[in-house]
RNA sequence: GCGGGCGUGGCGGAAUUGGUAGACGCGCCAGAUUUAGGAUCUGGUGGAGAAAUCCGUGGGGGUUCGAGUCCCUUCGCCCGCACCA
């Protein structure tokens, strides 16, 4: 027997694939077409085993419909454009562009030998001009429709690089490279009005049944609508008005203070004439955007001075403070504290001496007695001490104090979002130019659709900090396209969430000079299918929500949601290693002695083995797919990846897990290529007569087609591969001779090798070829159970005697109840227990339990 | 703080609507085969017990003929969000 050669069998049929173009569709009206989608990587260099996980699920259900007659789009690209490209710029010395290029060329290598059911012809990279001119386009289509805007938003800047920093790049109010102090700075950004779409986005999450509940929710809380109340209150002695927005406008009554965010106009024009309020501001501005150093700061408020009247109470004034806590970017950016009954205002109220007034009694309180402690009452109840108010409950009283509000014309009822415009702008040089020219004359002047795609330079260096686009000798200076004059390019480019909004339609279609071909997208949109990583959950999500909604109105397709169904898989975790002296230890680094003890290959060290951590190259607790790849083959890879763990959970790699895929890999490999009993050429007809050894071997293939479809549908593959094995073993077991069994045997291979296809598509390609199959087990259609296999005639059923399991019997399907109580009374372990009694109670479960109660 | 998830053998994990807990795999034990094996095959494997049996799904309580599954309570771990007015 020869033994199984993975790599060969692997690339020969990669090659077959590829050569008949076997995984390249098109518009195929007389099939349901069935899109499945990939969350697609970032060039990094090499893949690593979310990589192989990811891509694994995602080829398994693309295999798995194409099988069940779908008309199967599974496509690749490269999420392209981003910071790691002109940090490897930076630290290398390579331009970004050679350096993804490169980066791209590796890991389409590596995904390739996976042997991935992918569609290469429609392969895409959002960095390339043939991509990113659509793009461009679409910015100003988005610019026409007023969905994209130049606006102001506050960024950390780093005064050394002169860049701005993404929140994860300050560290400690620091800048990671520069180490310098990061400051608060108010720039001019690229703005897309996601906001016009919140309750749109929110309304529509409903709808998302095939999402999983959590990223639903997250998408909810993020938009995070809020129902209350605009609140404008005069200020004492100066003609304009505050304005706050707050949920609880029924305790109005029992205000005792305003509050504004260190960023309200008012502060800032106050802080002009106050040098201690400028100081303060100043304090705050320290503390950054970090959230960590948000948390630890305690509630500060500096006194304004001035007073606003209350809107209900004549004579009533409340002072203006500015408050750290009150952020410019939620409601009007100033509020009124109500500390009876919100945590934050009473433990402001409390450091600043302000009065604490109860306006909401609980419902088991005594109006006359209740007074508020350390800790605010949030619940409902009844409401006191506020005048036209009294007696009503909560929502009563919003709804009444909002009416007052309006007539007086003090406020109105208004919603408000926690979601925010999108700000796109970025400083940098390696990403989607915004095609826009600064025209000293015309101001911000589109750059004509002729004229693109405004790409990027080539020629840049990055020795110096700041935006190499900007001190491009020559890019930036243009004429204007409307006056002709001198005028300069925009140097910001964008977001490469950008990027990702919509490289899922393009994928649809790849003509050259239209973004989105409109029948082509028709056609494939949305994506049935979409599996990545929850860590996008938020963000690229609901980017990738809003886009679509922008681009329908602006004509480019049909539909509102981008992603029918999502799956969100779990992270790929290994043991973690260190040495004596606290350094992390590659795991193919570790040699295990006889004792079990563990020690470093290269310098001796002896190792301990800590808990299983997501890998990461910090910790060092990385395994490369390519060894793997060349160890065990492309399917035993994936066959453990698939095998064990749920895929939402994480999933810990172990060497013995992926030995024991392999094992399988060989066990299946031994049992086809050398049975140990007659397989039926193809071409043998079905036997006349069945016995009952064959007739339960088909009942359990007939069982094990149904369960596994079912699970490939429900993304159950860990149980879909237990099955399939426990189908090998039968198979195994299954050892009857005569023409009637080889027939069967003949069934139920090919049975196995169709179930374990998608999982494992090399090798059961080759067991189909061996069977004497001419066309590929690619094009193969998946086998159906047939119904009357599914249920026994005969049936198990426990015997218990309260609830405890006291044996079994084997009765025929649906034997009426009477004898089914005789036959399960009638067992030794019953009797014993009845002990000659008649029982209390008999409880008979078709098919199922006896009970017997004594 | 708020929200969500998870706790089942030595390990990863199975278990339709409440109905035989531990499928499948790993590991381990014994045997067979082999020059050898970290290969392969066979058998065993939740714990205690000679057995009958008893105990077992993080802990405690409850509902039920019957609970991993439902309810209450408690502990532990993980994740997300967070001064959201």
């Amino acid at each position: 027997m020869t033994r199984y050669n993975a790599k060969e069998t692997e690339a020969k049929w990669q090659r077959i694939w590829s050569e008949h173009c076997v995984f390249e569709v098109t518009e195929d009206t007389s099939k349901p077409k069935y899109y499945v989608l990939e969350m697609f990587p970032y060039p990094s260099g090499r893949i690593h085993m979310g990589h192989v996980r990811n891509y694994t699920m995602g080829d398994v259900v693309a295999r798995f419909k194409r099988a069940q007659g779908f008309n199967v789009l599974h496509p690749m690209g490269w999420d392209s454009f981003g910071l790691p490209a002109e940090n490897a710029a930076f630290e290398n010395k390579v331009h970004p562009a050679k350096w993804t290029r490169e980066n791209v060329a590796v890991m389409r290598g590596q995904l390739k030998s996976m042997g991935l059911s992918i569609d290469w012809s429609r392969e895409l990279s959002t960095c390339e001009p043939d991509y990113y001119k659509h793009q461009q386009k679409m910015f100003l289509d988005f610019l026409d429709a007023d969905l994209a805007y130049r606006g102001e938003s506050w960024v950390n800047w780093d005064p050394v690089e002169n860049t701005v920093l993404a929140n994860e790049q300050v560290i400690d109010g620091r800048g990671w490279r520069s180490g310098a102090e990061v400051e608060k700075k108010l720039l001019h950004q690229w703005f897309f009005r996601i906001t016009k779409y919140a309750d749109e986005l929110l309304v529509a999450i409903e709808a998302l049944d095939r999402w999983p509940d959590k990223v639903r929710l997250m998408q909810t809380n993020w938009i995070n609508r809020s129902e209350g109340a605009r609140v404008l209150f005069d200020i004492v002695g100066r003609k304009d008005r505050l304005e706050v927005f707050t949920t609880r406008p029924d305790t109005l009554f029992g205000a005792s203070f305003c509050a504004l965010s260190p960023n309200h106009p008012l502060s800032l024009e106050l802080a002009e004439n106050d040098p201690g309020l400028a100081a303060f501001l100043v304090e705050c501005a320290k503390l950054g955007t970090s959230e960590s150093a948000l948390e630890k700061a305690e509630k500060q408020g500096y006194d304004t001075r001035l007073t606003v009247a209350h809107p209900f109470q004549d004579g009533q004034e409340l002072p203006i403070y500015v408050a750290n806590f009150v952020l410019m970017e939620y409601g009007a950016g100033a509020i009124f504290g109500c500390p009876a009954h919100d945590a934050r205002d009473l433990e402001f109220a409390h450091k600043y001496g302000l009065g604490v007034f109860p306006v909401v009694c609980p419902p088991d309180a005594d109006p006359k007695t209740f007074e508020i402690g350390d800790e605010a009452y949030v619940g409902d109840g009844t409401l006191i001490n506020s005048e036209f108010l009294d007696g009503l409950d909560v929502p009563t009283g919003i709804r009444r104090a909002t009416e007052k509000l309006v007539t007086i014309g003090a406020g109105e009822g208004t919603v408000n979002y926690r979601l925010r415009d999108w700000g796109a702008s970025r400083q940098r040089y390696w990403g989607c130019p915004v095609p826009v020219i600064h025209c000293a004359a015309c101001g911000i002047v589109p750059v004509p659709e002729k004229d693109l795609p405004v790409s990027l330079p080539e020629d840049v260096t990055f020795d110096k900090p700041g935006n190499p686009l900007d001190h491009h000798p020559s890019w930036k200076h243009v004429d204007c396209p409307s006056c002709g004059a001198p005028a300069m390019r925009e140097t910001d480019t964008l977001d490469t969430f950008v990027d990702s909004s919509w490289y899922f339609a393009r994928f649809c279609s790849l003509a050259p000079d239209t973004a989105l071909d409109r029948s082509a997208v028709d056609y494939w949109m949305p994506v049935d299918q979409y599996i990545g990583g929850v860590e996008h959950a938020v963000l690229h999500l609901l980017y990738a929500r809003f886009f679509t909604r922008a681009l329908r109105d602006c004509g480019y397709l049909g539909v509102d949601e981008p992603f029918a169904g999502l799956f969100t898989q779990g992270m790929v975790c290994h043991e973690t290693y260190r040495d004596e002296n606290g350094g992390w230890v590659f795991p193919d680094q570790v040699v295990i002695g006889g004792d079990g003890t563990k020690t470093d290959r290269e310098s001796g060290r002896s190792v301990q083995a800590g808990r299983s951590e997501k890998m990461s190259k910090s910790r060092r607790n990385v395994v490369d797919p390519e060894l793997i790849l060349d160890t065990y083959g492309a399917d035993a890879g994936r066959l453990f990846m698939m095998s064990d763990s749920p895929p939402e959970r994480d999933l810990e790699w172990t060497e013995a897990g992926i030995e024991g895929a392999w094992r399988y890999v060989n066990r299946l490999w031994r049992m086809i290529a050398s049975p140990s009993a007659p397989i039926a050429e193809r071409t043998a007809e079905a036997p006349a007569a069945s016995d009952s050894e064959r007739e339960s071997m088909l009942r359990v293939l007939h069982q094990t087609v149904a369960a596994v479809t079912a699970d490939l549908e429900q993304f159950r593959f860990n149980r879909a591969v237990a099955h399939v094995r426990e189908l090998t073993n039968h198979l195994a077991e299954y050892n009857a001779s005569g023409p009637a069994h080889d027939h069967a045997r003949r069934i139920a291979v090919e049975t196995v090798v169709q179930l374990i296809g998608p999982m494992m598509p090399h090798i059961a390609e080759e067991f189909w070829q061996m069977l004497g199959h001419d066309e590929l087990l690619a094009d193969a259609p998946w086998p159906t159970a047939s119904p009357a296999y599914l249920v026994d005639d005969t049936v198990t059923i426990a015997v218990q005697i309260k609830g405890k399991l006291r044996g079994t019997i084997e009765m025929p399907r649906d034997a009426d109840k009477a004898s089914v109580e005789k036959t399960a009374l009638a067992l030794d372990s019953v009797q014993r227990a009845t002990n000659g009694q008649t029982p209390k109670r008999v409880i008979v479960v078709p098919n199922k339990v006896v009970n017997v109660v004594v």
